[in-house]
DNA sequence: ACTATCCATAAGGTAATCTAATGCAAAGGC
DNA sequence: GCCTTTGCATTAGATTACCTTATGGATAGT
């Protein structure tokens, strides 16, 4: 005897909301023709016209805004019931753990993107720097980390490759006329805590000797040691691809020619051990896309 | 970030009411399988169980009770208000008109399975005896009628071929030694207002000669004239399968051997003029299964 | 023990729903 | 005025959600 199609209860209120079954689409992230046809569906179901439809838009029919009315009253009870009764559902939220770096500089950039791919999922970002306890409990769903090559496993994919070498400001090179591996241990090199080996690698790949280390400034995260190469302080090894958009401003340069770098890979991992949602397994693939 | 599964809570509220999957799914005319999906999934969204799964029952846990009493208000209240804004919606009834005969001995019977095959729709019968006048709007969806053979279209297909011939209770034939034909002549003949052809036709193919009628009983409607068929009034010109019921009893007994028999066609009339639904086509082509 | 009942699960099919492409009509820009 | 843009309708085809059938496990009742 009764039953509305309910789903299309939810397209109705946001089209009648928005009075456009083109906006309305987009806020559900269906094509408009889906909207369209839910809502010719719903008016020969009930038997009678929700919508007035006009040239370029549509209004309400009488009993469509008494409809709509009701329809957001009982819709907002449910939502509102929903939320209080389950405040984290897991399927609606994905957490990833990463540094700040991959944070700022590959996430964030990306976070329009994700919301317009996943607009109902929320995002929780939590930065760490330092490495995690092996034995512990994963705190987050996905978690961004440099391992060796070759770790991959399902559960641990790589994301992409990242160049390690040096830049600085172009107006910290202009007066410095650096040309040789060695002729950088006469600059002001900027370490960061956590990955001081990286100079000692570097200088070990590219330069044959031994090698003394000028201690200039250390910092304790890449993002304040780019800051620090962008005012000029100093060279920082810098990590493609983060540093890109600075290399293609022109506000940071290369240091050398493209081949003297080092290269380390980024993965990203999914924790096993929690709830695997067909939502959390979209944003895992979509993410590794974006590698 | 929120979006039930709303068709989904449907489910649950019966689930939850009835505190069987099995009933539930019975009383949604889905699988019991589909049920228990449909929950799992529920759950698996939500984060967080609704039912306590027992041997072979199951409850509620805490926060599934309060759901429950949240969804059957919301639902409740969409139900409500959409009856009473839309309290004819054409896809939720069928109407059908037919004689009375045909409604009590022929759909009657199929109402049971009718019901269990779409219990989301109302069923509406109108019984008439006499012939709609030709040129008037049809006020029903569905009709059945009596036509000569290849009237068959699109909208008006054969149904069944009724078998016209005399019967008559056990009781009454013993009484009457009725070997020919023009035995009846001499017996009570019932006549039906309407009908009062029939016996003339029936004369006329099974009977040489000239006829007088004797006029006995005459009632006006086919089911009084099985009555008093039932009651040894007399003979009637019975029509199968309404009757067959009875004569499977042995209450009534064909007079003469089958051949001995007129035929009609009864046809299903689909009314093009009124909204033709999915529904409405689903009933037409279930009645028609039936015939 | 044996049977019947109820829920869980898997595989596969069906049906609902969506998308992509296109059309149409009117509004707004030039 | 003509042309472009905008918004909804419609269709066919693809995709996804959903349902059914079949099966298994567990237990309560006989």
């Amino acid at each position: 005897m009764r039953r509305p199609r309910l789903n299309s209860l939810r397209t109705f209120e946001a089209a009648a909301r928005r009075l456009s079954f083109s906006l309305a689409a987009e806020e559900l992230n269906i094509s408009q023709a889906a909207v369209s046809q839910q809502m010719r569906a719903l008016e020969a179901y009930l038997g009678a016209p929700l919508f007035h439809r006009h040239h370029r838009r549509i209004s309400l029919t009488s009993v469509g805004r008494t409809y709509l009315s009701a329809v957001q009253e009982a819709l907002d009870r449910l939502d509102t019931i929903t939320d209080q009764l389950f405040p984290d559902r897991p399927d609606q939220s994905v957490s990833i753990r990463c540094s700040s770096m991959v944070a700022t500089l590959w996430l964030a950039p990306r976070i329009d993107a994700f919301r317009r791919a996943f607009s109902h999922i929320d995002l929780h970002i939590r930065t760490l720097d330092y490495e995690p306890l092996p034995n512990q409990q994963p705190s987050t769903d996905f978690e961004v980390l440099v391992a060796p090559q070759n770790s991959e496993t399902p559960l641990m994919r790589p994301l992409f490759d990242a160049q390690i070498l040096p830049v600085a400001s172009a107006g910290f090179l202009a007066g410095q006329g650096v040309r040789r591996p060695q002729d950088l241990l006469a600059c002001n090199l900027i370490h960061i805590l956590g990955y001081e080996n990286d100079w000692h690698r570097w200088f070990k790949t590219h330069h044959t000797g031994t090698v003394t280390l000028p201690h200039g400034l250390t910092v304790d995260s890449s993002l304040f040691a780019i800051d620090a190469a962008l005012r000029g302080d100093g060279v920082i090894l810098g990590r493609r691809p983060f540093i890109d958009k600075y290399l293609q401003s022109g506000a940071l340069k290369q240091v050398f020619a493209p081949p003297l770098a080092l290269s380390s890979t980024y993965y990203l991992r999914h924790h096993a051990g929690r709830q695997t949602t067909r939502n959390k397994q979209a944003v895992f693939d979509w993410l590794l896309a974006q590698g």
